[in-house]
DNA sequence: TTGTAAGCGTTATCAA
DNA sequence: TTGATAACGCTTACAA
């Protein structure tokens, strides 16, 4: 009782294999009365096609690989980020009818393996979430002639297109809004220095302060709530005056929330707080956060997009999409 | 400059297609001169197994594909639930040097796609996530010969083997705790009623309200914060009076905590909460919420625990693993 | 220990 | 419009 293949389906159909094989694959070149006899054997074997068969003489799989840097904290917290980028990446292929997988990269075994499922051609092309360091592996991929997208500009020197936002514009309008409300002392939790995101928001909050003569007060956490929290205690301990806070992503400043509260200060009336990425829980924390809105599912469908572009041989340019201010009650 | 064929590669060894297949896959019958050109051949040519090649011969893939309801609001979502079982059942396949693929039945389409997918063999068993409904994919896999396990007692009758929690025993447990600490009206914020997770909670709390005589005040939630949040409106609408609520999950908790806090209610003095899940929010929530903890990433070693077995050939039965209830200052 | 050769289940080319 | 037949790249008896 193993799988019927082609072969039998002909038999019963009384056919030929190359007849199944055009009506399952929906040629029009069939009689109908064949492809209606197909059509039955088909169904009263529970016929399947075998995928591995299939891609072997197609050399396609019709499905795309989304690579997520699992040891981050960050993927799959409850920080939306990530799953908001699949989301877009999974209407996208939708529509061009790919299979989307997601697979983890959470330790050098998975990170190896992952490779030789990409370069052993389970995939037509690769997606890279945001990566951390100087990962090789989007290069090498590309280098062994996979299509090959990354979310974020990659660290290394890389000739792989990118997705990317204005990182930049995003924290001068953050602190240009603080700054123009009064604020003096300007502290920022910025994200992990191995990440891009965390790297260019800190670049640009120290050099727009710079720039109007301020001070930088610096802690840095990992993207998480937790790491958020201490790494507002620490700017407490460091700067107790400081009067407003950036923070590089909102699941950080929800732990940077509590951390304020619990030392007593009042937040915006004692500390004002920015965050970035305008998630869901931005809207819930007490009180509402002001934060810095990257169009986190239009990086998804932008990353499909420039995959699929890839795949039908066009070329293909790296992207960056707009940042926005979103002002609530925490400034 | 298409890819390296093993042809290719022993002709450049001097040998036969038989020996590299051998010194790829790790045989130790090879002379070890022979196995070092081999591996000499292999690096300058940059060959890569051609995985469907493979899969087609050995009918196996070494891939497990995890399948996600993505239409519910739930899998990415900032909840924490999906991604701890995903955690789980990665690091438990891992172990087996298993890759794991996941996938997202966001839609009718992507519904078909994944089961072409799993029954076209591109992998060698399957796990559901809590599916809603009466899915019938697990059991048409399962009929197919691939292997399933479930996430969550299946709503339809079924064979396939499943893991789930004692959801019973973690909401007794919730409502004692409310009823022994005073509290008189005690209503409830149920889940989705088309998912075991939100059936099973909701009848538990029924139960033991009226072994206590006492009413049932019921509003319906879908596991979103935003839902949550429109449900305890509407409890405080319909019962001003209420002085508890069990909540099915923690982000609907969290929804609920916000209308209270609208409505001017102080929570735990004149309303106490308990949530369901204990995911990390819990711990951020204002204040920190008591809740019924399940062994997240428990539920997803477990379902790839047997999931693996299952491959072995060996026999498997349903895993229900135990809840607790963790207080905190909500109640 | 190594090589030969027969598949694995498809699709695609070419005739008929 | 249909049917042979030759790949696709690999593993695995079976022989040598």
């Amino acid at each position: 009782m193993s799988r019927p293949t082609l072969e039998q389906v002909a038999s019963r159909a009384g056919v030929s294999r190359a007849t199944v094989s055009r009506v399952v694959n929906g040629s029009t070149t069939v009689a109908e009365s064949i492809r209606e006899a197909v059509h039955r054997a088909v169904a009263e074997l529970g016929y399947v096609p075998n995928l591995a068969a299939r891609s072997l003489v197609t050399q396609r799989t019709d499905s795309i690989a989304l690579l997520l840097p699992e040891t981050t904290t960050r993927v799959f917290s409850d920080d939306q980020f990530f799953p908001g980028v699949i989301r877009g990446v999974s209407q996208e292929l939708e529509a061009a009818d790919k299979q989307l997988v997601l697979m983890l990269l959470g330790s050098a075994a998975a990170h190896e393996r992952a490779k030789r499922y990409a370069t052993g051609g389970h995939v037509d092309g690769v997606l890279f979430a945001s990566m951390h360091g100087a990962d090789p592996l989007p290069e090498m991929l590309a280098s062994h002639g996979v299509p090959v997208v990354c979310s974020g500009r990659p660290l290394s020197r890389s000739t792989v297109p990118y997705v990317d936002v204005d990182h930049e514009a995003g924290v001068v309008a953050a602190i240009e809004h603080l700054l123009s409300s009064g604020r003096r002392r300007i502290a920022t939790i910025a994200g992990p220095q191995d990440m891009v995101a965390g790297i260019a928001r800190l670049d640009a909050y120290r050099q727009v302060l710079g720039a109007s003569d301020r001070r930088s007060i610096v802690a840095v956490g990992d993207f998480t709530r937790e790491s958020g929290e201490a790494a507002m205690r620490q700017l407490l301990a460091d700067d107790p005056r400081l009067d407003a806070v950036f923070v590089a992503s909102d699941l950080m400043a929800h732990g940077a929330l509590r951390a304020l509260r619990e030392a007593g200060r009042r937040v915006p009336a004692d500390v004002a707080v920015v965050g970035f990425d305008d998630i869901e829980l931005a809207r819930y924390t007490d009180p509402p956060l002001t934060t810095v809105r990257q169009p986190i599912e239009e990086i998804g469908h932008t990353l499909a997009r420039l995959l699929l572009r890839l795949l039908g041989g066009e070329p293909v340019e790296a992207v960056v999409l707009p940042t926005e201010l979103v002002i609530r009650h925490s400034t």
